[in-house]
DNA sequence: ATAATAAAAGACTATTTTATCTTTTATGTG
DNA sequence: CACATAAAAGATAAAATAGTCTTTTATTAT
C-alpha cells in the first residue's frame, strides 16, 4: 500500500503531533530512536515534509522539528500524497490506464469501494484528531 | 497495493480463463502481447503460478499455458497470496509489528475495514466468476 | 569571535524489484 | 531420427527504493 518513506513519514508526523509544539521540538535523532527507523533516511523524509510546509523546523542548538498549530489541522491524505504521490489512492489496482467506473478493470468494482473508503477516512481526519486519539487511547506510534 | 508481479499475474490468469481450456492453450508470447507486459518477466510469473498448480502448462509444439476446470474454481485471493506472499492483506499499513484490534497502530481502525473488505471480495470470487463477468460485460484485461 | 548544535544538501552504497537474455529440457511432427 | 516448438531454468542487467555517510549552512550560547 504505502512505501516505507510514507510509513515512516506518517509516523514521524504523528510523533511530532503528540510530542512537540512551537516551544518543544524534536531532533531527527530523537524521532528515529523513538520510532526505531533509520536515522538518515528519516532525515530525508522530514526534509521533504518540511519543504512542503507540512512540518516546521529550526536549525541550531535547541532546534529540531515541530508541528505548528496550522499544521495540526491538515488532513492525513495530504501527508500521504506528499510522500507517495497524488495517485496513491486513485491509480488502478491492476495498473491499467484510465480505469474508471465507465471503463473498469476486472477488479475495479471490488477494489474501488475499499480504496476510496480509505481515502475518505484519510481525507476527513486531521493530524490533531489522530493525536488526540493516540493520547486518549495510549496508542503506540 | 500489489506488486507488478502480482498485477501481471492476476491479468494473465484472467486472460487464460477467458481464452484457454484443456484444448486451446496460449504461449507466453501471445499473452505478453495481449496484455502489453514484458514477455520474459511474464514467463517467470507463469512459471511460478504453474509450479504452484494455479495454472497448467505443456511444453513442445502446440503447447502453452491454460486453465483447467479445477483451477477455475480457485478464488482470487489464492493467486494474489501466491505472488505477493500470505501477508498482503493482513500486514500493518504502517509496518508496525503485531498490529491488531487489541494493539492497533494509529491507522488500524481506518485501514482495517477496507483491507479486510478487499480480502473478503477476493476470497469469495472464483476465477471463473471473474471470467464470466469479463465476457458478459466486455471488460478489458 | 568561537564553539557547539542541528537541519539542509549532496554523494554514495545496498537491497529489492523489475526486466532481459541464454541455455536446457520436454514434446509433438514429418 | 531430426527438427521445430515452447516451457523451465539460470544468469545478468537495469531501475527503483531504501539506507548511509559527509559536507555545508544556519542558529544559539559562551
Amino acid at each position: 500500500m504505502f512505501s516505507k518513506t510514507c510509513k515512516y513519514g506518517i509516523r514521524a508526523v504523528l510523533y511530532l503531533s503528540v510530542h512537540t509544539d512551537g516551544e518543544n521540538k524534536a531532533g531527527v535523532k530523537e524521532i528515529a530512536e523513538a520510532l526505531k527507523v533509520p536515522r538518515h533516511f528519516l532525515g530525508k523524509i522530514l526534509q521533504m515534509l518540511s519543504k512542503n510546509n507540512f512540518i516546521s523546523s529550526s536549525k541550531g542548538p535547541g532546534g529540531g522539528f515541530y508541528l505548528s498549530e496550522e499544521n495540526r489541522s491538515v488532513t492525513m491524505d495530504k501527508i500521504i500524497m506528499c510522500l507517495d504521490g497524488p495517485d496513491v489512492f486513485s491509480s488502478c489496482v491492476l495498473g491499467l490506464p484510465n480505469c474508471s467506473n465507465e471503463n473498469p478493470c476486472p477488479l475495479h468494482i471490488q477494489a474501488f469501494a475499499f480504496r476510496d473508503g480509505l481515502k475518505y477516512q484519510m481525507k476527513h481526519q486531521t493530524i490533531d484528531e489522530f493525536a488526540r486519539r493516540i493520547e486518549r487511547e495510549a496508542i503506540r506510534i
